[in-house]
Parts: C-alpha cells; sequence; structure tokens
DNA sequence: TCCGATGTTGCGAGGCATGCGCAAGAGGGA
DNA sequence: TCCCTCTTGCGCATGCCTCGCAACATCGGA
C-alpha cells in the first residue's frame, strides 16, 4: 500500500489484543498475518516489508513478501497499521497509536523521528494561513537536516578561520 | 537523479544561454541535451522525464528516456535544472530559478504549486526551534490538503445538518 | 577540413518497490 | 468434520529509474 489511509487508529497493545481486533472484523487470523503484527510488536522502530518478510534477521519466520504487503494493508485499513515514506527507499510500517504520529526525516544521513503533531501545530497554522494548504506530515514526512548534520556542517565551515 | 543536488542555482534566461553554460564548462551541446532544455524552456509547469523524452507530445521530438534522465541529471549538477518528487510517481523537473523554489502538494487531489521560500520562513523557524530540524521543501514538498479539497470535505459534512 | 580523443547516445537489460492473477491451502462457523 | 471463503505463495507485470556497452557525435587541434 503506497498511499495513505485515513481510517481511524487503533491502537492494540499485544499481538492477542490485535487479533481480538481483527477477528471483530471478521477478518481471519492466519498465520501470516499473526507474523507480521509479531515483526510490528517486536520492533522499536517502524518496519520496511522486506524486513518482516525476513522475519526479522532471523527472529521470526520468513514470509512471503507479497503476502506481507497486503496484510500491511489490510492491517492499515482497518487502523492498526500505518505507514509513511521515507524519501526514496521502500515504505515503513508500524503500529498505529491511539494519537497519530507524523515525522521529520534528514536527508543528508537518513536519520528521522516520529513526533507528536501537537508540537507541528503552530507550524501547520502558519502554512494554512499562507498557503491555504492543510499540511499533514504522517505519510510524507518534513524533509530537511537534522540537528547533528547541521552541526557537522558548521563543523566544516569553522575550519576556514581557526 | 533521484537525489537532491545542491549546486547553486544557475538562472538561464534562454535555450542559447543554457548552451552558452554547458560550453562554459566542458559539457558537450548535443541534439538530446538541447532537446532537454527545449521542453524545459517551453513547458510552463514542472516536466516528467518521460514528458521530455515524449517531445511533449509530439511538439519536439522524441528522444531516449535513459538519455534523457542522464542529461537532466548533468544539468541538475550544474545548477541549471531542479526536480522535486510528488507523492509517489516520477520526479518533476524544471529549471532552475535564481532564488529556489519550495512546493505544496495536495494528497487528494494531486495539485501541487511551487511557493517562495520566504513564505514559509515563519514555518521553518518554528519547526526549527520546536525540532532542531532545518526543513527544506524544495525536493520533497509539504504534503497536505489543497483549499478546494478542503472546500469540498466541508461541503460534504455540511448536508448532515441542512 | 580532416582527425582523433572522449563525451554522449540509444539500446537492451536489470533493479527496487509494489501490485495482480490464480490455483492450492487454511480458517472457522455450521 | 464439512465446506464456504478468505488467504497464501508463486510467478509475472508495472512504474520509475539506472547501468553496461558498442556505435556515434562533438569540438579542439593539426
Amino acid at each position: 500500500m503506497t498511499v495513505s489511509h485515513r481510517t481511524p487508529p487503533l491502537a492494540a497493545s499485544s499481538v492477542a489484543s490485535a487479533v481480538e481486533l481483527l477477528r471483530e472484523r471478521n477478518l481471519r487470523v492466519s498465520a501470516a498475518r499473526r507474523l507480521v503484527l509479531e515483526a510490528l510488536f517486536a520492533a522499536d522502530k517502524p518496519l520496511t516489508a522486506e524486513e518482516i518478510a525476513a522475519g526479522l534477521e532471523g527472529w521470526l519466520p520468513a514470509s512471503d513478501l507479497a503476502s506481507v504487503y497486503r496484510n500491511l494493508d489490510t492491517l492499515e485499513e482497518i487502523g492498526l497499521v500505518r505507514h509513511f515514506h521515507l524519501g526514496h527507499g521502500p515504505g515503513r510500517y508500524s503500529l498505529a497509536t491511539a494519537d497519530e504520529r507524523e515525522f521529520v526525516a534528514c536527508e543528508l544521513c537518513g536519520a528521522f523521528e516520529a513526533v507528536d503533531p501537537s508540537r507541528l501545530d503552530a507550524a501547520r497554522e502558519l502554512i494554512a494561513k499562507e498557503l491555504g494548504y492543510e499540511a499533514r506530515f504522517s505519510h510524507f514526512p518534513i524533509v530537511g537536516t537534522c540537528p547533528a548534520c547541521l552541526a557537522d556542517r558548521n563543523q566544516e565551515g569553522s575550519h576556514a578561520h581557526p
């Protein structure tokens, strides 16, 4: 799923509770499906479909990539999963949280972080005022230069006049 | 070229002056190269490599897609061309302007516009203060909902209580 | 004006991130 | 346990590029 879903988020606290939510929606709890959930619950960061299919480097059984994409898609449709895009490169998937997350990414080093949307409300407001657009950084992040790379850049500049 | 270049922009006013700049850099002025420039000068909006290769629907001779990409890349490297990414979908290329452009895009209808970076400085400042990141919307735009789609959405909501 | 060194072109093939079709297989209510 | 469906797995297709390589063109120099 390369497109952003707008289903309200469903925050599950465990694989078991997520499975429960699947059943409530008459979705089957297949091995492949459960594996995707287990990978997402086990991970501490957004995963690519490839990483999930590979079984998190052996921690979990490997599974079919196409099925992983399909399952991520259905899970996202019901609100259990969210994904965003880190510049070029594959999409990154994670469990949905009650409050949607937004992202910032560094175009130099590739670092990224999730941020609470409220921290971006002021900026969002300014953008709305100036352009009339309502910005959303949950599917496509704010791209720029992270603090570390900014520091590196200043470092470089400084040795011109030691 | 899927990556952003940081060469200072070179604003050319015509194909001839752009060609001049190529010669100054010891780059050859081949037919294919000139065609890319002609397409960009003829267009009133950012083009995809595919559109350029197709000769703008017959206005110009068609050319090889791989060469178009290579030429856009070299032109971008010397600062004559810039490109940005509209969500998924191919990159969009346009002639560089003396002042860099930044972009906003609507994730619902696909519309996008170029904006003067100064109009986003306040938002950029807020983001820097809040996250420490220096945001740049010239390669990856601000993604959100455009005024028209926002109006549509309100329209929909309103007929609940006429 | 011809020449040669080298930058470029135009294919064709390859790669990555997805998406699709379809027959085989597995959930789970009756 | 049966059977209807939902899912899986596999292979192949697609969109957007990128690469390798031989043929070819450009442009400074003889």
